[in-house]
RNA sequence: GCUGGUGUAGCUCAGUCGGUAGAGCAGCUGAUUUGUAAUCAGCAGGUCGGGGGUUCGAGUCCGUCCACCAGCUCCA
């Protein structure tokens, strides 16, 4: 495939740059489709993306139609058709600016003037449209052979909320319609394994307009993965020196001032409630309480670390439009924990929350995820704790702590929380956005806030380090990220129902009932099915709507010899065997957590 | 919160030009007693998201509120 460049050199496209050229292509023939269609379209950014392109666009007071979409669609193919040649050319500043005045394109006029170093600029022109931009393109318009519009939504102008909102027109390209089918196909992959699509099937957890939106409940079946998961991750942290507690789900405002999230977050938490009083708020985080349970007695260096943990439930009024099934509510459960440790201890400390998050994610299987380090914009003195000499330290702290434990990391600036820079771990769900699942956070600050002190070995007062982390998250986000990973096919371990007993008829359900009576009392969450069906429903069910991991199937001929015969989930048929050799073989996988 | 879209039975969906709602699955009842991914028949199920408006008449048209979905912004 041959692009060409701004310079005007014509040259073969390296394979991996296909794809963005191919797309960013697309971006320029919807431009002009568009120009085409509405004559007072004002163009401001149009990059290639991920899996397609956008481009946003003013159009003033008009609100586009799906039927516009279609049309603009269909003026694009025959752009295509017309296959207009790319032609590149640079112009010196002055003129470039006359070019674009000339066109009323004020967004690309202020966009230069953003660019206050450069002399002059690029363009690209396809037929009766000119477009600012680095290129490189396709060489013809016929180039472009697979595309498809596939939304319009709102998006702001240099992505500020205070800016006014465009229109930004998504696509998807690719460079054959085999590739576009392909992607096609996963889309709808991704839908069947929605989190909240899977939830509802399996009965996990529901949502009520009664109730309230960003609330969901959890019901029986989901509850039972919830338990495990609670479990389990004590249970980790136990084995780490952990030590858990129960605190409230509400605060004084106080507390939150004296934390300083009152000033930075009071917009994102439910109001004040005022008692007696007293203001109180439900609480968006448990930082304040566990740095009170710290200073409620005199602490010693010989105590520390003291490591609080909590499964503790949250409220945070999010924005509407952000909220996703149980991925983000307004109330969730933290895997949540802080640390209180010496300056000398921090390494350690760091180094044992990482081996915690990496030895979990080897329990469930998880390889794909990203580590970030978080670190605050120096600029910004209003999100960030304004004290320059412990931002240096605390970041210094945690980045020489994670190139010496070997982590592989990106440096992201203005992420950081605005007490502490973090170490993020992201991973990307089956549907939507990234998101981060564990945490580690470096805090300087609230211990400060809070007047934390502890004696050190010279008998004098210092105040300890504070490390926040979750290692699941929140319970409910590491949910919705099991079930789209697992397709609502958990291990054994946490499958919601493990074993379904199947009797082939009635003549088998006295066996079949002392079976799923001996499976209860060896702990495995068994089930009954005691319809009236042929076996092929019974397992359709089981498999497919209850994602069983194990069925056993009932007749003659195993209530005759004692004997079980066991299908798994995966349509595999394991054929007769004992009761103790299954349960055997259940008791393993369990503890493998396989 | 913003922009756009969607809302019909528990679930997935159909419903033409405005003339008082339909299917499959699930549910219930009965028949059948079954050997590894859907046995047959019958019954029941709805204030068409909510309140308004236009009309002789609204699931359908208009407006408003609510919820959901996508994207944007945000995520202590």
């Amino acid at each position: 495939m041959k692009i060409i460049y701004r310079d005007g050199t014509v040259a073969e496209c390296p394979q991996e740059e296909e794809l963005h050229v191919i797309r960013h292509s697309a971006a320029h023939i919807m431009a002009q489709a568009i120009k085409r269609l509405f004559p007072e379209a004002d163009f401001a950014f149009g990059p290639a993306t991920q899996n397609g392109f956008y481009y946003d666009v003013d159009l003033g007071e008009r609100k586009l139609t799906n039927e516009d979409l279609e049309a603009i669609e269909k003026e694009m193919k025959k752009i295509c058709k017309e296959n207009l040649p790319f032609k590149a050319s640079m112009l010196p500043r002055e003129e470039a600016k006359k070019l674009m005045a000339d066109r009323g394109e004020k967004y690309k006029l202020e966009h230069m003037d953003d660019l206050a170093e450069e002399t002059e600029f690029s363009f690209f022109q396809q037929g009766e449209y000119v477009d600012m931009c680095l290129g490189p393109h396709l060489l013809y318009t016929k180039a472009l052979k697979a595309f498809k519009i596939t939304q319009q939504s709102g998006a702001y102008w240099k992505d500020d909320k205070d800016n006014k909102m465009l229109t930004r027109i998504n696509g998807v390209a690719f460079r054959t319609t085999e590739e576009q089918q392909e992607w096609e196909r996963q889309q709808q992959e991704a839908r069947e394994r929605d989190h909240r699509k899977i939830g509802r099937e399996m009965q996990l957890f529901m949502t009520d307009d009664l109730v309230g939106r960003g609330l969901p409940m959890f019901l029986p079946n989901g509850y039972l993965i919830w338990q495990e998961l609670e479990n389990y991750i004590k249970a980790k942290e136990r084995r780490q020196g952990y030590v858990h507690v129960l605190t409230p789900c509400v605060g004084t405002v106080n507390l939150y001032k004296t934390s300083g999230h009152w000033d930075h977050y009071k917009e994102n938490m439910f109001p004040a409630m005022e008692v007696d009083d007293e203001a109180f708020v439900l609480r968006p985080m448990n930082c304040p309480h566990h740095m009170r349970i710290f200073a409620n007695r005199p602490r010693s260096y010989r105590n520390l670390p003291i490591r609080i943990g909590e499964i503790a439930h949250d409220f945070r009024y999010e924005a509407s439009g952000t909220l996703k099934g149980i991925e983000r509510g307004r109330h969730f459960c933290q895997n949540d924990a802080h640390l209180f440790v010496t300056p000398e201890q921090i390494k350690d400390e760091v180094a044992a929350v990482c081996d915690l998050i990496f030895d979990v994610y080897k329990d469930f299987g998880i390889t794909d995820y990203r580590c970030a380090l978080s670190l605050r914009d120096p600029a910004d003195k209003v999100k960030y704790y304004d004290d320059d000499e412990m931002w240096n330290n605390a970041e210094s702290s945690l980045r020489q702590v994670l190139q010496e434990l070997g982590i592989e990391f990106t440096e992201e600036i203005g992420e950081a929380a605005f007490y502490g820079p973090k170490l993020d771990v992201y991973v990307k769900p089956a549907v939507g956005a990234e998101y981060t699942l564990s945490t580690c956070q470096l805090d300087f600050c609230l211990p400060m806030r809070f007047d934390l002190k502890y004696i050190d070995r010279d008998g004098t007062e210092k105040t300890p380090v504070v490390i926040h982390r979750a290692i699941l998250g929140s319970i409910d986000r590491f949910m919705a990220y099991l079930i789209e990973e697992t397709k609502g096919r958990f291990p054994l371990w946490l499958a919601p129902m493990q074993v379904k007993v199947l009797p082939i008829s009635e003549k088998t359900l006295d066996y079949a009932t002392a079976i799923n009576e001996k499976l209860a009392d060896e702990g495995i969450r068994s089930a009954l099915d005691t319809s009236n069906e042929k076996i092929g429903y019974k397992i359709r069910q089981a498999q497919q709507e209850d994602r069983a991991p194990y069925m056993l199937v009932i007749g003659a001929k195993e209530a005759e010899s004692g004997m079980v015969a066991v299908r798994t989930r995966n349509g595999e048929d394991l054929g007769a065997m004992s009761m103790e050799a299954f349960l055997e073989r259940l008791h393993q996988e369990i503890a493998d957590k396989k």
